[in-house]
DNA sequence: TTCGAACGGAACGAACTGTTCTGTTCCAAC
DNA sequence: GTTGGAACAGAACAGTTCGTTCCGTTCGAA
C-alpha cells in the first residue's frame, strides 16, 4: 500500500513509526518519563518529536487514544469469538495482558486532561465490557461485578521487573490464578464465600480519570 | 511509662511520632513525595525533620525498617498462630494487607541504598515466610511457590484509590479472591491445571532492591 | 545549484526539591 | 528576672530535571 517512498520521505514515514514504538515502551516502563527518553529510545532527535507533536501532552494523548483502541478491538473480538463464554472470556483478559494497554489508559490518565473523544471512547469501552460481562455472567462466581475487570487487570499489569518478556510471563501466571478464583467452577464445596465490603463502583474507577 | 514530660520537651516527643506517621502516610502513597510533604502532613517546619534525621534518605531508611520489623512481627505471631493453618494464613496475608508494609519495603527500596541490618532483616523475614509456606504447603493449590506470596502482595497493594479506608477494603476483597486461587480446595475437578511459565524466583525479587 | 522539509542536539527558562541558615519561641536552671 | 540553649518555622540557596525553543546541518527534489 506504501509506495516506496524514497529519502527523506521514507525516513519521516519511518520515524513515525518508530517515534510511536519507542513511546510507547517508554511511558509503558515509567509512566512519568521524560520526552527525551522517548527520542533516545526511538534513536531520533527531539526536535524529530515536536514536529509531530504540538507537546508532550499531545503525545501522551495520542498514546492514550491508541490504547483505548486497541482495548475496543480487543472486546469486540472477544464478543464475535464462539467459543464456549469461558474460553473466549480467558482469552479475552490474556490478550489485553499481551496487549498491554492498561499501562496506557489508566496510569497514563490524569497526567493530562481528557478530550471529548476519549470520553467517548471510554464509554464505548464500558459498554462492550459490559457485553462481555454479560455473556459470561452465569460462569462467574457469584460476587463478581464488571468493575472487577479492570481493577484486577490493573493489579496484574501492576507487576513490573527488568526483563520485559519475563514480566508478561508472570503477569499470565497471575492472571491463570485470577481467572480460576473468578470462575464458578472454583467454588468452595458449600457454595462461593461473601466478598467483603461493597464491590468498586464505575464512578470510583472513572474518578480516577480526573485528579 | 513516658512520663509526663512538660513543655518543649512534649512537644518534641509528640513529634518525633507525629513525623514518622506522617512521612508513612505520605512516602506509602506516593514514594517520590518530597519532604516538604513530610513536613506539611505532620504540620511541622522542616527544620523538625532535619533535627531527627541527618538526611531524607535516613528518614527512608528508618521507614523501610520498621516496616520490615512489622512484617516479621507479622510472620511470628502468624507461625505461633495455633488455629488450622489455612485459617492462620489467610489471617497472616490479610494482616500483612492491613499493615501496608509491603509498600514502605519493596516500593521505597531503589530508592536508597540498604544498609547491612536491612539486608539481615531481609534475610530474616524470608526465612519466616518459608516456615510459614511450608506449614501451608499442603492446603495450598499445586504450582504455588513461597515467592508466590511477595508478588501476590505487591499486586494487591497496588490498588489505590483516594480514599485510605476504601482502598484498604477492596485490598481485602482481592485478596479474599487470590486466597480462593492459591487454596487446594478451589482446585478443579479433574486437578489444578498447571500455571504458565516458571514461578517467580528469589533471586529475580531480591534484584530489585539494588536497583 | 538551490530551496526547504526534516532533523540533531545544544541552549534556555521554569519548576522542583534536598539541604542549610536565620531569626524566634519557650522551657528550665540559676 | 535573667539567660542559655534546645526546638522550631519557614525563607533562602544550590543543584537538578525537564519541556520547549532555536540554530545550524543534511539531503533529496526541482
Amino acid at each position: 500500500m506504501t509506495k516506496a517512498l524514497s529519502g527523506r520521505q521514507a525516513q519521516a514515514a519511518r520515524n513515525d513509526e518508530v517515534i510511536l514504538g519507542a513511546a510507547r515502551a517508554v511511558f509503558i516502563a515509567d509512566p512519568g518519563a521524560p520526552i527525551s527518553a522517548v527520542a533516545e529510545r526511538a534513536g531520533v532527535g527531539i526536535s524529530a518529536l515536536y514536529r509531530r507533536y504540538a507537546s508532550k501532552e499531545e503525545l501522551l494523548r495520542k498514546l492514550c487514544s491508541d490504547g483505548l483502541a486497541r482495548y475496543i478491538e480487543e472486546s469486540e473480538k472477544a464478543l464475535a469469538d464462539d467459543r464456549e463464554p469461558w474460553v473466549a472470556f480467558g482469552a479475552f483478559l490474556h490478550a489485553l495482558v499481551d496487549a498491554d494497554t492498561n499501562s496506557l489508559t489508566q496510569r497514563l490518565a490524569g497526567t493530562f486532561t481528557p478530550t471529548p473523544d476519549l470520553w467517548q471512547d471510554a464509554a464505548r469501552a464500558a459498554e462492550l465490557n459490559q457485553a462481555i460481562y454479560t455473556r459470561t455472567k452465569e460462569q462467574l462466581r457469584p460476587g463478581i461485578v464488571v468493575e472487577d475487570f479492570g481493577v484486577i487487570l490493573e493489579q496484574i499489569t501492576s507487576i513490573k521487573f527488568g526483563d520485559e518478556a519475563r514480566t508478561n510471563q508472570l503477569r499470565h501466571r497471575y492472571l491463570t490464578l485470577m481467572l480460576e478464583a473468578m470462575h464458578r467452577s472454583g467454588e468452595q464445596p458449600g457454595g462461593a464465600s461473601e466478598l467483603p465490603g461493597p464491590p468498586p463502583t464505575n464512578d470510583e474507577l472513572t474518578d480516577r480519570w480526573r485528579a
